[in-house]
DNA sequence: TACGAGCTTTTTTTT
DNA sequence: AAAGCTCGTA
């Protein structure tokens, strides 16, 4: 830690923020190559700033050019400054390229997401507010886990409850910053289910602050009531920070904006009797657009961005227009479509580096085809000189993945899901973290509930029952009444393995600096859960030994990153990462994620899958009040990701939970006018009469793009067999075996027959490129190819 | 207590 | 399609 100075914050000038500009002028080459808007954002100085930033518009540079100009000109030192972001990557981009302006001296910023920031002023003040320092951090799925046992043990569940709403309910409320009394005090408990929900809710943070553990929404609301219970605490910081600059403002919450206003309030004498004058607040810049806004539903509001103005006296407003990023094409389509959300400031992007490749449109008949189109279009980009990792799939659920997925092996194209179901989130991952969290933090006993039956120790419900009872008894925690194991009246055998478990556990608590990948590795070891994992029959067993071998690596590599960094900073940074951290630029890889996962970034080309109706609008959202415009926005967001070649893809049926429905196109697509988009047709799979029915469908609003898109192209196609649904190839298969070789006649499952071309790759990766009779050429992954080898 | 067969549920996006 | 849950049996 660089930046624990508290005490004596230097200030190099006299001037505080608002007074103008310090001595030195900001050198010119943080200007240079700015344009006028641009250069005003980074150059301006006073109480508030609101950069209204397009996509594409430069705002990163803005941001980086404006703190390097405030250390350049000395008007703040490093640690007076406060930037907060939504993701680490865009944290770590920050602070990186800030250090190369002005380098070694942007030592000491606090760069940060609100999450981490908050875990940071709530560690270090802890024991004032009445918290051990060692909390740690529920994600969704612990709230989950423990809202399910709180129901069950209230009998809630037959009102209605269920975990989801009940930790929905209780999210939305803490972004509100409320607490369950100030809640109380405003609903009417009349109603049995609003009643119910409240002794839920009181359970619930009993439970978490029994367990020493914050979830999610209390980091920032937590932090909040720090500030406005301890004048003292925010004198200190409000004394501290000088500058505070926060990204995707339009996605802030009530939670986060009151924590900005409380950082960014005077400080008086009264309040900190060491200083020699009162200081006015710290300076404020905000950079959002309001266009991107798609966090409704965690409870961002878009009003902190529209009211900017009014909430902050003195506020000046620069506006960011000229795109960098994509065609003029893209970003005319982009404008299009966001042009229908009404009740908008009027905002063009505009770009002055020609239109650029026209869009391509696709009409899958499944899903299945549609990830056909994305493969084959990729592994054509890829041969014409694009790399992997400037490419980018975009789809509005995480459940698209898997037809994607499963095309994406077939086809040998290298990818990565970003986000989704996480390896963070596989069983014996959470098992293992499980066990590291019950060392850091022995009062959560949702962890410890975790892994005390894993493995099978004998330790089933009964006996967890028995010890939770001895707990509640003496007032104990769970943990102190497995080290009482000898008080009650259990097993020998159950009482040893108890004992054993407490000790181990006890062991390695009492070595809280040690390194985690050690207190890992003799966790999982000692505990006898890689042995388990060995002597299992089950394949899987060898993979999910193969993870937890990964993850003690992970653990490793962290202290290599970071030394002296201890099991807590561990977990709380591993609880912390966002989908978007994920990313890694030097992998080759193709990335898959969700459109809200994409926001902050850019390829060079983009496909975004699925836009049909009930997807795009979702149908959940689509019911939701300002649901529709924020699903536009969403799309917006998504094709100002990309640079030069977007793909805007969709299909006439869609299967889920196992069952295949029709779908139609997304009102969106309308909103794109007609010659922007070149649209193709898939080459075996359409067939006249259901795409008939798809057309049927078709809102009657017969604009020319559809209609040459879906009326000329059955034409077109040959008409083939009848094809099944190509929703199914999940068989496992099993090529290794197979020797192909150019010249060999092959038959595949969907493609029909044809001959190979070429064959590259080793051993598991071999691929081999075929000519197909009917489909052209495709690349395959020999080994899981649904083909068979015909005689030559 | 452990396990497996057979049943039901899934409802979006994420720090 | 897949994960979670219940209930019966060893």
């Amino acid at each position: 830690m660089d930046d624990e100075s508290f005490g004596d914050v230097q200030r190099p000038t006299p001037l505080g923020p608002g007074s103008g500009r310090a001595g030195d002028a900001i050198p010119e080459q943080l200007l240079a190559g700015l344009n006028q808007p641009q250069r005003e954002a980074v150059e301006h100085r006073g109480p508030a700033l609101l950069i209204v930033a397009g996509a594409g518009s430069g705002k990163t540079r803005v941001l980086t050019h404006r703190i390097a100009g405030l250390l350049a000109t000395r008007e703040a030192w490093p640690s007076q400054i406060l930037a907060i972001t939504f993701t680490n990557k865009a944290a770590a981009e920050m602070r990186e390229r800030v250090e190369q302006l002005v380098g070694e001296e942007s030592r000491g910023m606090w760069i940060r997401t609100f999450h981490s920031a908050c875990v940071r002023i709530l560690r270090r003040e802890a024991e004032e507010f009445g918290f051990k320092d060692s909390f740690t951090i529920y994600d969704s799925g612990d709230v989950r886990a423990l809202l399910k046992r709180l129901i069950k043990e209230r009998g809630a569940d037959i009102q209605g409850l269920t975990p989801g709403s009940v930790a929905a309910r209780i999210s939305n409320a803490k972004n509100e910053l409320h607490d369950v009394d100030s809640w109380a005090r405003t609903a009417s408990l009349e109603n049995p289910l609003d009643a119910a929900f409240l002794e839920l809710w009181r359970d619930y943070d009993r439970e978490l602050r029994r367990a020493n553990a914050f979830d999610f929404d209390d980091l920032i609301s937590q932090t909040v009531f720090l500030l406005r219970a301890f004048p003292r605490v925010a004198a200190q910081y409000r004394k501290r920070f000088r500058h505070i600059l926060v990204d995707e403002y339009q996605d802030t919450n009530a939670a986060q904006y009151a924590l900005i206003r409380e950082l960014t309030q005077p400080v008086t004498r009264a309040e900190l009797p060491d200083l020699r004058a009162d200081l006015p607040g710290a300076s404020l810049t905000v950079v959002g657009d309001s266009d991107q806004s798609i966090y409704a539903f965690r409870g961002a509001d878009i009003r902190n961005i529209t009211d900017f103005e009014r909430d902050f006296h003195g506020a000046r407003t620069i506006l960011l227009e000229q795109n960098y990023r994509s065609t003029q094409n893209i970003l005319s389509a982009a404008n299009a479509v966001i042009g229908n959300n009404f009740d908008r400031r009027a905002k063009n992007l505009w770009t002055d580096s020609g239109d650029g490749a026209k869009i391509i449109g696709f009409t899958g008949y499944s899903g299945h085809d549609e990830a056909q189109f994305v493969a084959d279009e990729i592994v054509e980009l890829t041969s014409a000189g694009m790399s992997y990792s400037d490419i980018a799939v975009f789809y509005r659920t995480n459940a698209q993945t898997r037809a994607l997925e499963e095309v994406l092996i077939r086809t040998a194209v290298p990818y990565k899901v970003i986000g989704g179901t996480k390896f963070y989130e596989r069983a014996e991952i959470k098992d293992a973290m499980a066990y590291l969290i019950t060392v850091a933090n022995p009062d959560d006993a949702l962890s410890l509930r975790r892994i005390m039956n894993v493995p099978k120790r004998g330790i089933g419900p009964a006996t967890e029952a028995a010890l939770q009872a001895h707990a509640d008894q003496h007032q104990i925690t769970l943990r102190d009444a497995m080290r009482r194991v000898d008080e009650i009246a259990l097993g020998p055998k159950v009482a040893a393995a108890i004992k054993d478990l407490a000790a181990l556990l006890d062991e390695l608590s009492a070595r809280p600096e040690a390194d985690p990948g050690e207190i890992l590795r003799e966790l999982m070891s000692r505990s006898g859960y890689t042995d388990q994992l060995r002597r299992s029959p089950d394949p899987q067993d060898a993979a999910r030994l193969e993870n937890v071998e990964e993850l003690v690596a992970v653990t490793r590599e962290y202290r290599r990153q970071n030394p002296g960094g201890n099991l807590i900073d561990f977990l709380t940074e591993t609880s912390l990462v966002a989908a978007a951290d994920e990313l890694d630029d030097s992998g080759g890889q193709v990335s898959l994620m969700t459109l809200h996962t994409a926001k902050g970034l850019e390829f060079d080309a983009v496909f975004i899958t699925g836009i049909e109706e009930e997807l795009m609008p979702h149908r959940m959202a689509a019911m939701e009040p300002g649901g529709e415009a924020e699903e536009r926005r969403l799309f917006y967001v998504g094709i100002t990701r990309a640079r030069q070649r977007l793909h805007l893809s969709l299909a006439m049926t869609r299967a889920q939970f196992g069952q295949v429905n029709p779908a139609a196109p997304s009102r969106y697509l309308e909103e794109i006018p007609a010659e922007l988009i070149d649209w193709r047709t898939p080459p075996t799979t359409m067939r006249a009469t259901s795409s008939q029915r798809a057309v049927g469908r078709w809102r009657d609003l017969p604009r020319e793009s559809f209609v040459t898109g879906y009326r000329d192209a059955p034409k077109a196609l040959p008409k083939g067999p009848k094809r099944e649904f190509a929703n199914t190839i999940t068989e496992v298969r099993d090529n290794s075996g197979m020797v192909l070789e150019p010249g060999d006649r092959i038959r595949h499952k969907d493609f029909g027959e044809g001959r190979v071309q070429a064959v590259t790759g080793v051993d598991k990766k071999r691929v081999a490129e075929v000519l197909f009779d009917g489909a052209g050429r495709k690349r395959l992954l020999i080994k899981i190819a649904p083909i068979e080898k015909l005689s030559p």
